[in-house]
DNA sequence: TATAATCTATATTGACTTTGTAGACATTAA
DNA sequence: TTAATGTCTACAAAGTCAATATAGATTATA
């Protein structure tokens, strides 16, 4: 299952991603406009902040920014960070790979061999789903910002 | 992530489906087989039963045995009785739908878009996997039990 | 430099889920 | 009738999730 926590990583980042402006914006405005709790957020902000994700400045006028072109940031990323490894075994996954503790012979293992097939398609999909594309997704309307408008 | 609980099913399922003897196999045999505690497995033989997966027969000489051949039996059906829906949101089931409580419009919601994608390729490979094709990889020498032996 | 605004960090809470365990009960073969 | 078996309900320990609370560190600006 998707997590609370990832869904609200993923608006919080829709919401930065889809600013004109290059301002930090601060925690409370985020949560409000991604239907976040205000303290919630604060610690998935970190997380995110953690990973490069997103950039903060602290201190009065301080807030938050997207740390990347959100066509660069994609779906599995942001639920590494927040949900841990996509696969549904972690002797399954590639990126955080550990054996089973009760396992007796990997290689034979039936069970992980389907998980394996599971998160490679999974991770194929999430991997080329980004933020960028998410937003337009959400608001065909909105143009692309361009890069570094004003 | 995958359960415990349906690791020891597919176990369970493993064992009653690579047996050759049609009699009632006991909790005790198949739980020390598949390496399952004992009275965690009478749990899980009672939900795989309830969805006619296994039959059992109660009393002396009572016990499990399987309940379709082991060629129909996919991993999806059991992970569903036992983890519930393959989709990791309610909202991206297909068997299972159910609207997100705080969802404001699901027809444009990006991350619902995405986790369908998921569910769809993930459903597709677990479908086809088959308990009869788990077993025959888990022990290659083995070949498929006749439908009705002796 | 004082101050208010803001992010940072850690601890705590309550609800829920997971992973079992215990024990009485029902059924069956012999 | 009895021993062996599955069935059912309740309980419990541990962990996870979602969120809140509280205190602290940093910064822009007057």
């Amino acid at each position: 299952m998707l997590s609370h926590k990832a869904r609200y990583a993923l608006h919080a980042l829709f919401v930065l991603g889809g600013r004109k402006s290059t301002d930090p914006m601060m925690i409370a405005d985020i949560a409000e406009q991604a239907h976040v709790p205000h303290k919630f957020l604060e610690q998935i902000l970190l997380d995110l902040k953690k990973h490069g994700l997103v950039h903060s400045r602290r201190g009065k006028y301080g807030g938050y920014v997207i740390g990347r072109p959100p066509e660069k940031i994609s779906f599995a990323e942001v639920l590494r960070i927040i949900d841990g490894p996509l696969a549904l075994s972690s002797c399954a996954s590639r990126t955080a790979y550990r054996k089973c503790d009760d396992c007796l012979d990997e290689k034979s293992c039936a069970i992980r061999k389907f998980l394996l097939e599971v998160r490679d398609v999974t991770a194929a999909i999430l991997e080329n789903s980004s933020i960028a594309e998410a937003i337009a997704f959400e608001h065909p309307s909105k143009k692309p910002a361009p890069p570094q408008k004003r």
